[in-house]
DNA sequence: AATATAGTGTGTATTCTTTACACTAAGTAA
DNA sequence: TTACTTAGTGTAAAGAATACACACTATATT
């Protein structure tokens, strides 16, 4: 492909907001940077854009990357292009947000070399971050906080079977605030897309709680008819 | 500013769904471009980022250059991506869109040589466009009707003093469908956003009906509130 | 066996919001 | 003065959101 553009020392790369729950607790995925600048900072997992990959297919290329996850529902949104957020260039950044199911089990491996580790950390309790990436997280936080509040999408975070409790909890977590345990259920069960299963919860020491499973047909039915507007 | 950043023939670009709303239509602000690719081609206003500059400001001139206008409030809604989205080379483009109040009169010259006019054309006789333009038209499209559906945005496409009526046949348009006269009066004056003036429209052979102005501090104070989210 | 503990599961009244629906009033034109 | 055209208005009904408290059940402890 013959270019006849004007040529910038220009690059964008991808930054990934991706949200975990575990242990009552909202959680992303952060890695330690192996390469200057900003060596052994954390930062969002993140990477530059390949010239034959279109930026969804970057996007997901870069969370398998680093998680092994593939088919992860992920969304777009917002793109950072100040001109001094990179120290060494000009660098736009797409960045994506990302709900991903923890399997406490799950090994977290980079397998690129520019980061020594990636881990789950807290929200609550986020180290200092390379780049502007506090901005990129902050902003990503707003996103799922402002769609969970009109969009069940909260699902994905949590395991296949789940208790309304820990649902609720989730939502709790994400609006940083506590809701009302009636008013919530009459609402998730109303929404008709959670499917009541003959199971309980194991291993609690005191009365189990009812498991319930998502229902993906039911959503996306919901879902599209969401998008043609009220009358 | 020197730069160890691996290299692309890449560019990074903005394009602008201008929205404003004249003679009862949804128009657009297109471009008939002046060179190749898609010479003679109706386009979106757009341009390359400078290097020099944060993609914020960059729409802000762009926007200028075409128009004239200044302080027009410009948000992005989506980045695209695609490797062959042009066909000189890798170029990923930054959508914005924005709302301006046509003035009748107002001349549209375009500045730079890349556009030979600047026209405005209604949304629902709109030609084929150059690139993937219809599909970032349709977006940012998509992306004013969902947002007219919960925030009053839309003052910014009607002149300073307007009717009720002007502004229920711009949500009409907008979101495509008829819309009860009384549940509309009520709604919009509910928000306490719009103020009644002593003055009345002029130049109609019926009835005239009363102006309004938008009451700029009064939406800003209800729209941070709305920012918090519901008990 | 009795008891303590911790979380599950449920209903109703109230307020607020959304929807549906039709006629009179006012100004202009002839 | 009449005909025409749009402005302007209220109420009832349904639905959604909120506030609020207690009995039930499974387990662990003694």
């Amino acid at each position: 492909m013959e270019t006849l553009l004007p040529k910038f020392d220009s690059v964008f790369s991808i930054d990934c907001v991706i949200f975990g729950f575990d242990d009552g607790e909202l959680k992303i995925l952060l890695i330690k940077r192996n390469e200057e600048p900003f060596k052994d900072w954390w930062a969002l997992p993140g990477n530059i854009i390949e010239h034959d990959q279109s930026i969804d297919l970057a996007a997901e290329r870069i969370l398998y990357e680093l998680t092994g996850l593939k088919g992860i529902f992920m969304e777009q949104f917002h793109t950072f292009g100040d001109v001094n957020r990179h120290p060494q260039g000009r660098v736009i950044t797409v960045a994506y947000y990302a709900m991903i199911r923890l399997n406490g089990t799950k090994e977290l491996k980079p397998i690129s070399n520019y980061a020594s580790k990636a881990v789950w950390i807290p929200v609550n309790d986020l180290p200092k971050l390379a780049f502007d990436h506090e901005k990129i997280f902050s902003r990503g936080f707003d996103k799922i906080r402002n769609k969970i509040s009109y969009q069940p999408i909260a699902f994905e975070l949590l395991p296949e079977k789940f208790t309304l409790t820990q649902l609720q909890q989730l939502y709790e977590v994400i609006l940083n605030k506590k809701l009302d345990k009636r008013n919530f259920r009459k609402k998730m069960l109303n929404y008709g897309i959670l499917k009541e299963l003959d199971e309980k919860q194991k291993g609690v020491s005191y009365r189990a709680a009812k498991l319930y499973k998502f229902d993906k047909r039911k959503y996306a039915k919901l879902f599209q008819k969401e998008l043609t507007f009220g009358s």
